[in-house]
DNA sequence: CTACATTTGTGAAGATTTTCACAAGCGGCG
DNA sequence: CGCCGCTTGTGAAAATCTTCACAAATGTAG
């Protein structure tokens, strides 16, 4: 193992794939992929899988391939998805309703522990069983909750005022839905989700013709 | 300027990040911008904007800078923003809900000129004044609308055969939010929106320790 | 008009990422 | 046991992306 310097984003990003396409393949028996099945999925190359992996360890078996259950145990704890992360919702509008409800987020234990929102009529409101606090008591919740993360669903306006809260409070991620670059110490970590970059990136590839994808 | 092969996606992503910085400049007056100012948004480098720019033609001014007026107008160009686009909502439910209200897709170009969904219930619904319209109808409505992209946002069981059709009815874009990787012909473009992916990257920078973002 | 302070555009250098290619390991079969 | 088909792990090569560094413009001030 050969003990990682720096890690790539795209290195990272190729391993939640993994991890998504080895939960598709078999959770019966006691199975085995190729990296050249796993390429296929998640279109990569089996030389690119073989070397995202090696950066961690030496997972397969020469000859069989890797073990489903096994390399999706490594994976996790790679991701850190071996422990439960503290999240809380900061804005309770429409995106922060569909990002509650969305399924993917507790099976992979990220655990919405409050939400926040600036409007008084929503607060005291439950979402099931999670109430909506008023935004002025964001540090206090983190500090009592042990909050890991935040998922900034506000208007671009507060965002930063939020992030700024936020990081004081001691969260260590942000998850940033708004179309503002937030400024935090370099020791805490931003994903940005930027929707309608997305959509100029498909109006681009598609205004300038050329293969897909 | 250099008529470019390829551009990386990342350039794409940066142009997308200059548009939105421009506009956040003073729209007021024939004001200029330095690559430096707008590296300094969208944390890149000076000389990164330029060469960005640059495989595109020579939009600058030396000694000056960028004019904002003109640079927006270029960059809107070349993401293919000088046009109206013609989109589709598949999917009524909280994700899609969100996204149709979503306010900068408008002010972007991307009409929403239909929204589908399969149950019966929400059939016949308007959202504003867009209507709900049975998924058999995908077809017929992409068609007759000559709708440009759709907006997959349904769960992962549907999202292939919606795929399949939508390619086929003569769809040229689709932005994912199933969590599974859709197969389309090449010279089908498909962004994935995947925050699970952005979550797992963020607790394993978390883990992982080290400065941020 | 000349000197000067800026800032672009761009080849070349440097860094990073992906692909290649192959030795080494593994299990099965005769 | 020895051979064989298969697949990993990994240095090295190739490709791609980013940074550097500087000549060429541009406007300003004297």
């Amino acid at each position: 193992m050969p003990l990682p310097r720096r890690i790539s984003d795209s290195t990272v990003r190729r391993l939640s794939h993994y991890l998504r396409a080895l939960e598709g393949f078999g959770e019966a028996g006691g199975g085995t992929v190729s990296s050249e099945e796993l390429a296929s999925r998640g279109h990569t190359t089996a030389a690119q899988v073989r070397k995202d992996l090696s950066h961690f360890g030496s997972f397969g078996k020469r000859g069989l391939g890797y073990s489903i259950e096994e390399l999706s145990v490594r994976l996790r704890a790679i991701l850190g998805l071996d422990r439960v992360w503290h999240v809380v919702l900061v804005g309770a509008g429409r995106i922060g309703s569909a990002l509650f409800e969305y399924p993917d987020f507790k099976t992979r234990g990220y655990d919405c522990v409050a939400i926040f929102d600036s409007d008084p009529d929503k607060i005291g409101a439950q979402w099931g069983t999670t109430t909506i606090h008023s935004s002025e008591q964001l540090e206090a919740v983190i500090e009592r909750l042990d909050v890991d993360l935040v998922i900034l669903a506000v208007p671009a306006s507060a965002a930063q005022e939020i992030a700024d809260r936020a990081v004081q409070a001691g969260v260590r991620g942000i998850l940033n839905f708004a179309p503002i670059q937030i400024k935090v110490p370099d020791s805490i970590h931003v994903e940005d989700v930027n929707l309608v970059m997305q959509l100029e990136a498909l109006s681009f590839k598609i205004t300038r013709g050329g293969a897909g994808e």
